[in-house]
DNA sequence: TCTCGTCATGCAAGCCCTTACATCGTATTT
DNA sequence: AAATACGATGTAAGGGCTTGCATGACGAGA
């Protein structure tokens, strides 16, 4: 910067000054740094700069896995909406279990803000994330904490829509949800909603009818094995807690030569690329996943630059989208 | 800083020392520091450090993409050696077309070093990477030069493995490549490979045979309409530059009522989680491809430590994993 | 007992910027 | 013409840390 100074005939604060209020700096000097700066190929130094002004430009995210269809569409949208913001990720996929490296490491200090997805339940990183003293914005969560940014998905409407079309056509005896781990924030929603709806139609539901595992296609595939065995002729109905499960629910049942859906009528959640890859096509409840991430940087970044406001909560809607395996 | 050396009774260098190298401070004085900074919760300022040492642990990595199974398989591998080694990933998924702002914003001089994988021609992305002069690693690029390290796949044995495979039941003049982006790396070698095996089988191929398009699955589909006319009495046998492609043509043919591998023998590219969800699940050559973000990151800290080495290639190896739609 | 190597620590320079304050020349006002 | 305001620039004080060099204490070898 010396150098860039020198050579433009200026002192170091004009550089400075020209860098970051050009308006400050009078037309032709700001011509003879900007010349001077091309021609020695100057770069500030960042890591001087926000020494200085305290203001980093960089976002931590810390997901459960950064694998995955739902992840990595939630990443996509976090990152465009970083990037158009002037921000940048730095990620992690430690919100899994035990603390996370990247809040424990001298990164925190490269971080303005953090945006957190935690699905399952994880005291010690919880109390890490707190500790790092960064402003936060938190995905898809129960807690609830003042002056705390939160992102949800709107569980209930999407999951009584998926009800309701399945009520046309099955009787809510032979209802049934499929869910992942129970204490995971979603599972519990959409399940608590899938009893509300039944309810509301007139008819409560067994237990047994709620179905709690994790969100792969093997436990899917698991839960149809007993699934099937309760078909008789009047069709099953099966809301799925994600799509991977819906798609494990779906071979299996297919693998058993049970009619799709003609026999088994089945809603996913998600609306995954896998969904609509499927033969016949995934009907299932649309989240906005790419949105997810997006708006999760966007209240970060405003939090950011409005610190003390209260927190908000930004609720993204769902929709049901009905294809293949719920049509007639 | 100077609150802990204060409380502990020692200067900052001491405490400067008892964090960065601990066997040079007295134990007990050691302790006193420790519990200073315990009591006052201090961390250091990473950009302060940062600012001195010139060593930033951040490895920025650009890609095309982050969506997806392919990108998402790689970056989780990336992601995870880096916190295995300490580092930070600093993502962006620019590499798309133009320039990408990951590289013109101030960060870059966040980042230690670059991973890069662009899979179309960017000449100006590319100078833009050149400029930011930071150490780098480019992933699955036919770019060469001097002191470059690079991380590819084995494209060669795996083509022919696929291919051979296939030519067991397949006469040569029924068999069919179907490629992304005929300017794509990846592409144009498994091509390449796939022509000279037929070559080696005593068979010359006909331009016909190699088909060029994207990497999606739509794309496969409609490669698809005018492959299934081909089929005769023999069956057709095609090996697609990825799983996506293999996932499309197979989906058309089936919907046109064609058996795999009864009358279409197919092998995919990179066994993302895809293949083994199809049924018939897809035969397809294994890539490693979260290896490949792996090794991306373990060249590019090794180069970080060791500045002046002369570039290395790492060639990562591909096999054929034999599935439904290419078994008896 | 004297000298010297070692170890633990302190001193202070410097990493590269930003910015409050001071300075100076010119334009505006009275 | 004097007083005032203002715009453009320079001066220099940090921001929080690392590290070469200097210091002092202490045990070891001579």
């Amino acid at each position: 910067m010396e150098d860039v100074a020198l050579a433009a005939g200026v002192s170091t604060a004009t550089v400075s000054r020209f860098l970051n209020s050009p308006s400050r700096v009078a037309k032709d000097t700001a011509e003879r740094v900007q010349n001077a700066i091309r021609q020695l190929g100057y770069r500030p130094n960042v890591f001087a700069q926000v020494l200085m002004t305290r203001k980093s430009r960089v976002i931590g995210i810390l997901l459960p896995d950064i694998h995955g269809e739902f992840y990595s569409e939630l990443l996509r949208g976090a990152d465009a909406e970083a990037h158009r913001l002037g921000y940048h990720l730095l990620i992690s996929s430690e919100g899994g279990e035990g603390p996370a490296t990247m809040l424990s490491s001298n990164v925190v200090g490269f971080m303005a803000g953090l945006a957190v997805m935690i699905t399952e339940p994880n005291e010690q990183l919880w109390l890490q994330i707190k500790e790092s003293g960064l402003p936060l914005v938190v995905i898809d969560e129960a807690i609830h904490l003042n002056g705390l940014d939160r992102v949800l998905v709107d569980n209930a409407s999407g999951t009584r829509e998926a009800v309701e079309h399945l009520l046309t056509r099955v009787d809510s005896k032979n209802m049934y949800f499929v869910g992942g781990p129970k204490e995971n924030f979603d599972t519990a929603e959409r399940a608590k909603v899938f009893v509300e709806t039944l309810a509301k139609a007139g008819r409560t539901s067994s237990d047994d009818q709620v179905r709690y595992g994790d969100y792969t296609v093997e436990w899917g595939r698991k839960a149809a094995e007993s699934l099937v065995k309760k078909i008789g002729p009047a069709p099953l109905g099966v809301l799925a807690a994600n799509d991977e499960i819906a798609f494990g629910i779906m071979q299996a049942a297919q693998d058993a030569g049970i009619a799709i859906p003609g026999q088994l009528r089945i809603v996913g959640f998600d609306d995954t690329r896998l969904a609509s890859l499927t033969r016949p096509q995934l009907s299932t409840v649309r989240v906005p996943t790419a949105d997810l991430g997006a708006q999760a940087v966007r209240s970060l970044v405003d939090r950011l630059a409005n610190g003390d406001r209260p927190g908000t909560l930004t609720t993204l809607p769902t929709r049901l989208v009905v294809r293949g395996t719920s049509a007639e």
